[in-house]
This record gives C-alpha cells, structure tokens and sequence, in this order.
DNA sequence: AATGAATGAGCATTCATTCAT
DNA sequence: TATGAATGAATGCTCATTCAT
C-alpha cells in the first residue's frame, strides 16, 4: 500500500531504515530543530545518502509524513474491517485514531510538526489520499443515514468536523495535567459525538445509551 | 487581567508593542523561524529591550502564548456574559471560541507553534489559568447536569474533550479544500456534540434539535 | 579617495582590517576556495561581522575589488602626477601599472579571480569608475595627438588596447619560465607599443629611440 | 597532434566526448563551479569513466587546457602556413589569435579559469608545448630582424610580450562596455605593436602605415 | 534604561572521490 | 571495462544572546 517513488535503483532497506529514522528524529526534535545528520547517523547511512534519496530536507519531511499517514490509514481500514454496522464502523475506526497515536507518540508529534511547519501545504499527491479517506468515510455515513441509524446530517461535513474532532483529541491531551490518557479523552469524545449523530425516532439499538463508560473516569 | 513580570520600571505600552510584534511574527514565521530582531523591528524598539523585556526568545514565546490564551479567555466569557440557559452558554462559548480564531489567523499560529515546539511545557502559571477556566465550565456542565439539561456525564472529562473538539476543528480545518469555513466546521461539531450530551427524557427545549444549519453545506 | 557605504556607525579600522585580510585571502586561495571564516579569522574579528559589513561573500569580493582597483588608480595617478610631456606621462603610467602588481601580487590574483569569477560583471558603481580613468587617459592621448606628438589613433581604443596590453602583460606574467620580470616584460611591450604610437614626422623627442633598454634581456 | 595518456584500451570516441564535454562545462561554470557528475552526463557517459580516463578533476582540467591550447596551436600555424613576409606572418598569427577566441569564447574561459586556478602550474610536458611555441615565433622575428624589417629587439622578450598583449586583449576585452569587438580590440593592439617593432630606415613597405583601421571605430 | 554591534555555534546542502557490482 | 550508489568533509549564511556605550 506504500508508494515507491524510486527512479532508480534504490534500496528498499536503507529507504526504509531513514524513513524510520526521520520520523523518530522529527517527532523528537521538530522539523526545524532537526539535524538531517543525525536522521542519517540513526538510520546508519552517509548524509549524502539521505539527500540522494529524497532531495532536500522538506521533501523528507513530506515523504515522513505520507509514511505515516499511510500507516495510519491502513491501521483505521484493518479496524474496521470485519465490522458490519455503520455506527460501530465509525467507532471502531475512531478508537483505532486514538490508539495507534496512543501507541506511538511519534507519528502523534510528526502531524504536529507538519501542521506547525507547513500549514497543510502539501504536495497534491497527499491530497488525493486525504480525499479518499474522506470519501470512504463519508460514504459509511451516507449508508448509516440511509438505514436510519444516523440523523440526516451533511455526511461529508460531518467526516471533516469528526477529523477535527479527533485531531483535537490526540494532539491537545498533552496539555492538561488531568489524569485521562489520550485514548480516555478520545473515547468520550466520540461516545457524545457519535451520540449526538444518532437517529432519535428509537432511542438506541442496545441497552446503555452511548456506551457503557460516559460517566466512569478511569 | 494581564500580567506584570516586570522588577523594574518598564514602559507598559512598549511591553505591549512587542507582545503585539512578537504574536504576529510567531504566527507568520513559525517559533523557530522567527528573528527575534524582527520582532523588535516591528515593535520599533532594539533588540536589547526585548531581551530586557523578556529575557529570552522562549520566554518571550510564553508570554506571547500567555497573551493570546488570556485575550481568547475573555473574548470567550464575554461571550456567555448575558447567557442563562447552561446548554446555550455551552454553545455560545463554543461559537466564540471558533469566531475567535477566524477572526484573526494569527491566534491560531500561535496556539499551533506553542503546541509543536513546547508540547503543553510551559510554567505552571499557565497551567493554573487553564484549570480556572476548565474548572468554571466544568461548574457549567454540572449545573446542567443538575436541572436535567445534560446526561449524567463526567463534567470535567466532558470539559477536556470539548477542548479538543474545539482546539482540532479551527487547528485541522486548513488541512482540506473542502468550502467549509472555520465556523462552519467546528459549529457542527458542536451541535452534534452538545446533541450528545442533551438529557433525553425531554427531546428539545426549542424548535430545532440543534442549531439548524446541520444539513445545510454552503 | 576610498567610498564608505556604511549606513550605520561601522568601524572603519575593522572594515580595512576585513578588506586587507580579504585582498590577502582570496590572492591566496581564490574566491571559490576561500573560506569566509578565514577572512574573519585573518581579520581578527567574528565570522558575523564579516557579513554585518558587507552582506555576503560575493559583496565582500567586489568591494574587496573596488579597494584594490582605487588602490591602483591612486598609484597611477601620483606616478603621473608631475610628468608634461604627454608620451612620458603615458609611459609613467604604463610602468607605475606594472611597479603596482610587481611589488604586490595579491592585487594581481585579485583582478584575475574577478575575470574568472565575474567575467566583468560587477556593479555600475565600479563601471563609472573604469570609464573615468578610461576619459582621463583618452583625453592624454588626444593632448599628445593634438600636439603631434602621436599618430592619429582612435584615443579611446587605443586607452582600451594599451589596457589589455598592460593586463596581460602582467597576468599573463606567471606563465613562463623565461628570466624575464613581469616589469621587464611590461616595459618591453609597453616600449614597443608607444613607439608604434608615435608620430613619424619627427625620429624622437630625444637620442633613444624608446628607451634604452628595448635589447638587454637582464 | 593529441596526446595519449592511455594506460590500457581507451575508446577515443569516449575520451573526445568527454574533453568536449568539459571544455564546455569548465567555460560555462569556472574550474570550481563545475561538477565532474554535470560533465559526465553531457558526455554520456557514467562519471566513474571519466575518473578512469582523467584520474581526478585537476588532470581531467590540465588535460582540457592542453586540447583547448594544442586546438589553438594548430589555429595559428594554419593561419600562417601561406605567409612568407615575417611580419605579415606575424600579423596573420596575431589576428588568427583573436579570431580562435572570439569565435568560441568557451576557449576564452578555459584560459582563464587556468590562469585563476592554476596560476601558471602545469605539467612540465605543457611548458614544453609553450616553449615550442615561442621559439617559433621568436625565430620568425630573429629572421624579420635579420632581413631588416624589424628593429634589433630581443626576440624572446618580444614574443613574451606579444603574448601578453594577445592575451590581454582577448581577456580583458569583456570589461568594457566599450563597443569595440574582442577582434577589433586585440587589432589595434597587434597594429600598434607591430608597427612600433619596425625598423625605422624605411617608413614602410606599402602605403598604409599600419594596417587601415588605425583610426576608424566601426 | 535602551540600544545595536559583535559574536560563533549551528545547519542545509554540495561534490570529489571511491569501490562494489 | 564501465558504472553510479554511497560517503563525509567542506562552506555560506543565520540568529540567539551578550555587553559596552
């Protein structure tokens, strides 16, 4: 599912080993605060040869960041895959957001660092898969309206306010000394959300309202 | 409402001129990026009397930070001043919040660099700003808790995760093409989450479930 | 004589000792091989100096040129200072240009890292002062035309001729073994040259025909 | 005429591409400007051959000046090969001089990024190349003398001279705004010179004293 | 108190050269 | 023999901070 931009023989291994280093060293010392030196030195290759690979400093950065949205599009896809319902669809893929930054803190602060650095400027290729996680997940919206089980709001507005929401979640929970973890937050946040996104005509498909955890604090 | 770090006699309005230089240049170019000589250009003073001022760039940053958190705090209880009704002062905060950073983009850079360079780091005289203001809507909620307005939520997670909602949908919103404004976006995700906090013995207090633009696209 | 760009209060005892460890540095090791921090170095003053004074290494190179060129002028013109006749005032000159680069081959190196490097290109300033000393000679050959004293040439291209004739002379110089002095072989040349500038009515204004020394090879 | 520096089987064909090819790289971007990889490509070839065929940048540079000299060797010569008046035959070569640099000035720059770089030093097997040279000439002048057409000057000096003047001329001519050519420059020079070395017995063998355009500036 | 000249550590990028294939 | 991937030393320029005036 990865894309290989190579146009000449490059090897897989040491292109992979700096992708890794970079987003390590990214996510540990900002983009400006990085010394490509040393995302070289930590994948084992020359200086030279990171710049062979991927040109300058700002187009390793944006290789980085694909690599890890890719990864962390194919983890939402694998977390949704064997789910029927649209509305445990969407919170499964929610939940998948928050643990896989939950899991590693790096790909967290490389979005950061991308969002700071370069404001969404992107290269278009990058867009193109934005707006197709968009669509897949407008789509699954579109069908839980369909079948009623959501109120009929703008599907697509909706992926994007959710995106937001998301975003917020992961990134904004380093800043409270409160005792929820990322994932904590997160997960209410998605329960009011998805709640206030359901049909009201019955009351729920299930006993407890939005899931069982809206008032417990861990 | 703001704050004198000064030991000696300092000019107030000249503080202000760099407070002022010093956000817009933070926000146009990155932390990082940002000459600190630029800033006292702008703020026509030398070099010398911002380090005076501030004693240094990361210093200066948090008392940029500090400005811009204390400004949006009373833009945003201004904004519920006159507000009775809990779930409606809920929502007009939520709506000032986002007005707040459409209206001025610098705000917003600000909050983004102070994310990407410091991670929440910052000294605990913020920090005790932010669990005011946490602390007094999570009073809200539980007032509405308390006649019934709201489910029976965890008040001050329910806080922490509304910041994120908020904080993710005006930070996230440069990242698509999509025509949706900055108000646009993080209004609807409000009304779906103020819909999922709703108390739902009773269906609405109003004509609307939520705010009427929830289809609307334009 | 010298120009002073400085805008703000600069030292004018750093900005020579800068200029004279730049004539020094690039001589020796060329523009392209010239590091910046060894001119600082050489001048004893911060690497950061070097560019508040003049900006950048290009700058720096044509005022470092500039300097030397007045240098120059200032050299022929007082070795021409005293002279009448139009011919000898000529030959003054032609011998001062070659005495300037004899007694100091580091203005030699610098004139031909500038052909190498700028192929002529410099700033107009440095034009209007090449075209003046170009009048003032013209203006001695149409004297000396005017009083029969040479052919009647075309002034300015011949200025230009003799120019070439006295540059290449001087940096062609270093190309050959033979015993002869870059004087020497300037004088040579120039004796030749103004004796094929002479008018022919008259043999010569005294016994030699055009300085005694146009056979002895010592 | 070349020489062949070939340890083992070398393609001529590669070997003349790729002095072509740095002919032209080494004129358009100096000695140091000039990435032996650039070279390579416009030679078609990879760049590890042309270290293997040049040994490293400085040989590759010493072995495209002797080309550039050995071409322009065999210019003069030609030029001069019908010509039976030593003078004329020395005019001939003079002009054959500035027409070789003006009709393909990377020669011109290649002369001079020897001079800026080099300064002179170069293999012993090119000094023997110059001297060869210069006894010809200064064995043509001997003969002028001997037959009276020149005056009794030291033909060695002289053709040092001449060769500075040449030099000089085609070189320095980029300086100027002058309207005057690199040829019409270089002309004048060669005519003052020329007619400055003729033996004063006889005004002259023809009508012109000199050569025609003495005066005329077209 | 206010200033801005001076400093030098820090970093992105290039390119001559090597050597494994 | 021919190649070009890999390397790392080298260098122009910036900018946070200091301190003499």
């Amino acid at each position: 599912m990865n894309v290989q931009t190579a146009t000449t023989s490059e090897n897989p291994v040491k292109r992979r080993a700096i992708l890794d280093s970079a987003i390590r060293t990214f996510a540990e010392l900002g983009f400006r605060g990085t010394d490509v030196q040393v995302i070289a030195d930590r994948a084992g290759v020359g200086k030279g040869t990171v710049y062979r690979y991927f040109g300058n400093k700002q187009d390793l950065f944006w290789a980085t960041m694909l690599e890890v949205f890719l990864r962390l599009q194919d983890h939402l896809l694998a977390a949704t895959e064997g789910v029927a319902e649209p509305l445990e669809q969407l919170r499964a893929a929610c939940l998948a957001y928050a643990g896989f930054f939950d899991a590693d803190a790096q790909y967290l602060e490389v979005f950061v660092q991308d969002r700071a650095e370069f404001r969404g400027a992107a290269p278009d290729s990058h867009r193109e898969y934005h707006e197709k996680l968009i669509d897949h997940f407008a789509g699954l919206i579109e069908r839980g309206i369909a079948i009623g089980r959501f109120r009929p709001v703008d599907a697509r507005k909706t992926v994007i306010s959710l995106g937001g929401v998301l975003y917020g979640c992961v990134v904004h929970s380093c800043y409270m000394d409160h005792n929820y973890s990322l994932t904590e937050v997160t997960r209410h946040a998605v329960d009011v959300f998805l709640q206030g996104l359901r049909h009201h005509g019955e009351p729920s498909e299930g006993d407890s309202p939005c899931g069982g955890d809206t008032r417990s604090s861990g």
